[in-house]
DNA sequence: GCCGTTTTCGGCCCGACTGTTTTCAGTCG
């Protein structure tokens, strides 16, 4: 049993009893148990495998260990099925309304039968929870509006598409006079994969005008709040922007706060609470004494940690390293050399192989691969042999001729079904750089997909693994991998794995990131680009590393040329 | 339900906005 599934089942116990009004520490309890398990590198089927406590793991006693156990072992959960007893089995969605929580969901059932999201829709349209204690026309009219969001779908942006909203946004914020100062925090800063929605902070001079400035912008589909402190507006695409206002005093309170991540926010507010002091917004006090909020640097200061960079903020084991001094040096995009995972006309990429590396070549790059894809991949009109071994004289005679910049001629090469690859060995042999992928076949079991990969580990002609786990965000799940023995052959191998920056894919997760460095992996970034526009994605393949912990060391491509050819002659049959 | 370098019991993060009220509960982040 998967990590998510066994967290699933604990927030739908989380939904259940919140609904019907237990204690909310318990319920609290619940999702930080399902928190701590779907966040996991490892799985809990492996951990209990080799006997290890789920108790040590945090927010999770005696009762929840043994639900873990129970799940594992059975499958089902007696605990689970106890609390849906009674309970319908659609009433949880009611919560996806925005506006609408437990105590709502709870009164809309007892005192309206309802137990569906088209129960809802109907009692709405009728007029029938206006009369409801609480709830007047308004809330009919914001449920109604909710349930369009819930099936629209508006569910998380890629940090890609996030990235241009922002990008036009600035724009917009730049130019308002009443704006002074503005940042993006929330999720976003933090670079997660997807975001939520954007949480923006405004410094503003007068924050009438700024209000009327933002909500003047063409994107905006509609006004969901406008307060003094924050307005919050959806977009045309779905996806919500809030804006908050805030004083120079307090702007480095307001960027830790709105930054997060929850679970963050919650461990500093512990500590601050533990000396006595409180932490908010507006920054850190003493009582009514403010000890600081004009920067971020100086609230973790006076909590005895050091600075955390926002894409550790996650409760993963940053604020115990920030207090001994033992946080990363994260890589940063500015150290990338190099890009070794790129298509061409020759397959299925847009552009043609100069133009790739010229344009990797402005990029100031010192070296790129060239990586199309081979046979088996027949929509994009894979290489077979012959057509490769052209190929890859055309490369090594374009990097002859081109300067400041080395061209590696090589390949993209499935992993067949049966581990074996897909083109002949003692010609892949010859490439200075082959990348293996899974494309086919994703739904293999466990045990014969990680013989797959470890077969193509174990080659001796493979340089690299790309996007290790297949998974695609929101549309495939990865394919079924010990990843700790994959993890451990890499590494054996000196093989490395893929941290693709693909936005849809971001794979090599960064969950799994720190866990496969500390096995001695060494990870490569890479674009996959398809086009001269794809080679820009670099940098959202650097954010999943740096939420993965990882540093320049950790990064092939952040390495000089010498040292990347090195690494390459370690592999060799 | 979890947790503990003052605790095995009694806590558990904090504030803004909305819609309903007429002083506040619910929701959200």
């Amino acid at each position: 049993m998967e990590n998510t599934e066994i967290a699933s089942v604990f927030d739908e116990i989380a939904d259940i009893l919140e609904i019907q009004g237990e204690n909310e520490f318990r319920v609290r309890s619940y999702r930080r148990a399902a928190r701590t398990i779907r966040d996991h590198p490892r799985r809990m089927e492996d951990l209990a495998a080799e006997g290890q406590d789920f108790k040590k793991l945090p927010g999770i006693g005696k009762s929840i260990a043994d639900h873990v156990a129970e799940l594992l072992e059975t499958g089902k959960l007696k605990r689970l099925e106890e609390v849906r007893e009674g309970f319908p089995e659609h009433l949880r969605e009611l919560m996806k309304v925005p506006g609408l929580g437990p105590k709502k969901v709870k009164l809309l059932h007892e005192a309206l039968g309802l137990e569906s999201l088209e129960d809802l829709e109907k009692a709405a349209k009728e007029g029938r929870i206006r009369g409801l204690e609480g709830m007047g026309e308004k809330t009919e009219e914001n449920i109604l509006e909710g349930l369009k969001t819930v099936a629209s779908g508006a569910g998380r942006t890629f940090l890609k598409i996030a990235s241009d909203r922002v990008e036009s946004l600035g724009r917009l914020l730049d130019g308002l006079e009443a704006v002074k100062r503005w940042t993006v925090a929330g999720s976003f800063r933090r670079r997660k994969e997807t975001v939520g929605d954007l949480d923006i902070l405004v410094e503003a001079s007068d924050r009438e005008a700024a209000t009327e400035g933002l909500l003047a912008y063409e994107g905006v589909a509609e006004v969901v709040q406008r307060g003094v402190e924050k307005v919050t507006v959806r977009m045309n695409t779905g996806l919500q922007v809030d804006f908050r206002f805030f004083e120079s005093s307090s702007f480095g309170a307001a960027s830790m706060y709105f930054t997060g991540s929850k679970a963050h926010n919650i461990r500093l507010r512990t500590i601050a609470r533990d000396r006595g002091w409180k932490i908010n917004e507006y920054g850190l006090f003493k009582g009514e004494r403010l000890l600081a909020g004009r920067t971020e640097e100086a609230i973790y200061r006076r909590l005895g940690l050091d600075w955390v960079p926002p894409e550790l903020r996650e409760d993963r084991g940053e604020v115990e390293a920030a207090s001994e001094d033992a946080l990363p040096d994260l890589v940063g995009r500015d150290a990338i050399r190099g890009d070794l995972h790129m298509h061409t006309v020759e397959t299925d990429g847009r552009n043609t192989l100069s133009e790739m590396v010229e344009a990797a070549r402005k990029r100031g790059y010192d070296y790129v691969a060239i990586t199309d894809h081979s046979k088996a991949v027949a929509v994009a009109r894979g290489m077979d042999e012959k057509r490769l071994q052209k190929r890859a004289d055309v490369i090594r005679d374009l990097d002859r001729d081109v300067e400041d910049i080395r061209v590696f001629p090589g390949v993209e090469v499935d992993i067949l079904k049966s581990g074996r690859l897909d083109l002949d060995e003692d010609l892949l042999a010859e490439l200075d750089w082959v990348t293996a992928s899974v494309h086919s076949h994703f739904d293999l079991p466990e045990k014969a997909m990680t013989a797959r990969v470890l077969s193509a580990i174990e080659s001796g002609v493979v340089h690299a693994i790309s996007h290790p786990t297949g998974r695609e965000i929101g549309k495939r799940e990865p394919i079924a991998l010990d990843l700790d023995r994959v993890f451990e052959a890499a590494a054996a191998s000196h093989v490395c794995l893929e941290i693709n920056a693909y936005p849809n894919r971001l794979d090599l997760p960064d969950i799994y990131c720190k866990r496969a460095a500390e096995a001695g992996v060494t990870l490569v970034i890479c674009t996959d680009a398809h086009s001269l526009a794809g080679l820009s994605f670099m940098p959202y393949g650097v954010d999943v590393a740096r939420r993965g912990w990882l540093e320049r060391k950790d990064v092939l491509n952040t390495r000089t040329l010498k040292q990347v050819e090195k690494h390459i002659a370690k592999i060799g049959r």
